[in-house]
DNA sequence: TGACAACTTGTACAAATGTACGATATTCTA
DNA sequence: TAGAATATCGTACATTTGTACAAGTTGTCA
């Protein structure tokens, strides 16, 4: 099994993380064009904390011309589970009702996702 | 209309507030009884959160006897609405679905508490 | 083939973060 | 009332984080 204990991965970085999944794999300049239009944020940038997600090991490249082409090197689910479970901690010392109940109080949520919900809860 | 802009609260800074929340009111040492044991911190470090959080603005004190009291200064609400649209972006683009998703598989809630989700969602 | 544009590499750097020690002040307590 | 506890205050300090420039490298197209 592999017990490796993986460097943390800052906001800053999570947020390029996230993009690369949604890419499915990305240049510096695929994550650059896709970042939100508020977020000004140079090439540089952005490529630099791509380089540290590589060395923390979360990202892989592979040479596409003379760009490298970056992509997942662990299963987003992964780090979804302990990035969620930490924040569940430090906010709510741990308890999900508190989130939930946010959510759906702010209309971030509505019936019909919580029926999607129930199913998902359901059968498991 | 109180539009400052409230400086960031750090991971390890949450996770202190959320206690002083918890506790209402607190002292260094009652924050130091209520981490969870697994936390190894000092008094001291506890201590520096605390004095950080107040100069930030999310917490004031009083002094009682040599002690000095905390409590929070912004409502719990505002840091809490904060934190969680800025972790939704960062990891799930804004998406609140996978982050339901996320807590309903993984066995987080329950059908009971999704019912009371439906209350709380359906009247919104 | 040679210049240009697109990339990477090396490096920088201030500010924020996490953690904590030592000195000083204050309140009990014997 | 003097010493033991208990607190705060000032400070420190190694890392991490966020952001980015400058110089070197390499495909590409005229």
């Amino acid at each position: 099994m592999t017990k490796r204990k993986l460097p943390a991965v800052s906001p800053a970085e999570t947020e390029i993380l996230r993009l690369v999944w949604h890419l499915n794999k990305a240049t510096v300049q695929d994550v650059c064009d896709n970042l939100p239009a508020k977020r000004k944020i140079t090439y540089a940038t952005v490529q630099t904390l791509l380089r540290r997600l590589e060395r923390k090991g979360y990202l892989k490249h592979r040479i596409r011309g003379k760009a490298h082409v970056f992509f997942g090197a662990i299963k987003s689910e992964k780090v979804i589970k302990r990035s969620v479970n930490d924040f569940l901690d430090r906010l709510f010392g741990g308890d999900p009702i508190p989130l939930m109940q946010y959510l759906a109080e702010h209309g971030k949520i509505d019936a019909d996702d919580i029926e999607e919900l129930r199913r998902l809860a359901g059968k498991k």
